[in-house]
DNA sequence: TGACTATACGGAGACTATCTCCGGTTAACA
DNA sequence: TGTTAACCGGAGATAGTCTCCGTATAGTCA
């Protein structure tokens, strides 16, 4: 987490700035719901956020109609260091198997953000109404920018697509965090999904 | 779905019979549990059961005192279909990869009952004190004779094992799930796995 | 600075779901 | 037919979601 207290400066894409008041209850919001979410998982209590929050649920309706709305907003900066690590993964001058292994380590690590944010992100990939729905797209274009590398090189198997992939690793990630089991885990099923990519 | 009536005589392994009422209204509410659960997927309401079954909440908590054990409890005779199609995959005169994709697309049949069924068996796979566990044990012996029998002959890569080929497959079942893709969508991520499992 | 207004606040409360407790009922058996 | 252990049912406690609307205040302009 490389700031707590450091959010954008604007809420949304929206054009007028926000009342002061909005705003600073916005950002209490967001940090009660960090709070919360880690330590309940994505289906912790909306009014025990507004609680610590310390405003009335009303407030924190307004600014997240949805439970997916807030977590969207949790997100905020999600986006810049998904593709990050993606760009490492890539440049990084590793084997493609390494390259591989970091890049969907470091996938399940952004889908595993609170218990229960995979399956609601794996959801979210084919559900354009979802308020992540665009976040989803910056998983799968980064995904895709790792495999068009690798691919580039030669080193993938005919007919492997990174929407199929993606899917794969976000059902591995999904099923790591349904069950709780660590990394250590993790890396053997990958490894598998890994033979079945590369030639 | 075999038969719909046809559940069997007795509720549990306990030595004791069932008083008629009991038995009764037993029946009842795994009917209606079906019903429900079929329509609004496994976090339907279970006041909504009781109704529909025409007894009390009361009743429903005595004889399924958590959800898990509800749906335990419809999955009666879950596990022998789960062999016979195991067994089915392995018997049958057809390649390796034929006999994967029919066993991993029997697997995610059994596992997606419901809408989110899949994540429940998933989560209760590494959850010794899941009323599910043991039907889930089933799950993985099954696995393990189909890639048994295919290291039998030959046919697997080395150092794949049975359990993480399950865990993948369970997730794919889990992101089907919860994305509502269908079995055309599943195929090609199944093809990658399978890859990764045979020479 | 003071008054005006759009914007936002907050919390009471309606609604829904979960789960328990216990007074009343009934099946089973002699 | 009487006895009793087993079972039923539903009122109600608890908890979460979400809305409505009277009140408060930030921002603005004279």
């Amino acid at each position: 987490m490389a700031s707590v207290t450091t959010d954008t400066d604007v809420a949304d894409d929206d054009i007028r700035p926000m009342r002061a008041d909005a705003r600073r209850n916005y950002d209490k919001l967001i940090a009660a719901a960090r709070e919360v979410f880690t330590e309940r998982g994505s289906e912790g209590s909306l009014d025990e956020i507004a609680k610590r929050a310390g405003v009335g649920p009303g407030t924190l309706y307004r600014h997240f109609p949805t439970r997916d709305d807030l977590l969207d907003a949790l997100m905020r900066d999600w986006t810049e260091r998904v593709v990050a690590d993606a760009e490492a993964a890539v440049s990084a001058d590793i084997s493609p198997r390494k390259t591989l292994e970091q890049w969907f380590t470091a996938y399940i690590g952004h889908v595993t953000l609170h218990r229960g944010a995979a399956v609601k992100l794996s959801a979210a990939m084919d559900d354009e109404s979802s308020p992540m729905y665009r976040k989803c797209q910056t998983l799968i274009s980064a995904n895709e920018h790792v495999l068009d590398d690798l691919a580039g090189s030669g080193a993938l198997r005919s007919g492997v697509e990174a929407r199929q992939v993606m899917r794969l690793i976000s059902g591995v990630a999904t099923f790591a965090d349904s069950t709780g089991i660590g990394e250590d885990e993790v890396t053997p099923m990958l490894d598998i999904v890994i033979d079945g990519i590369l030639k």
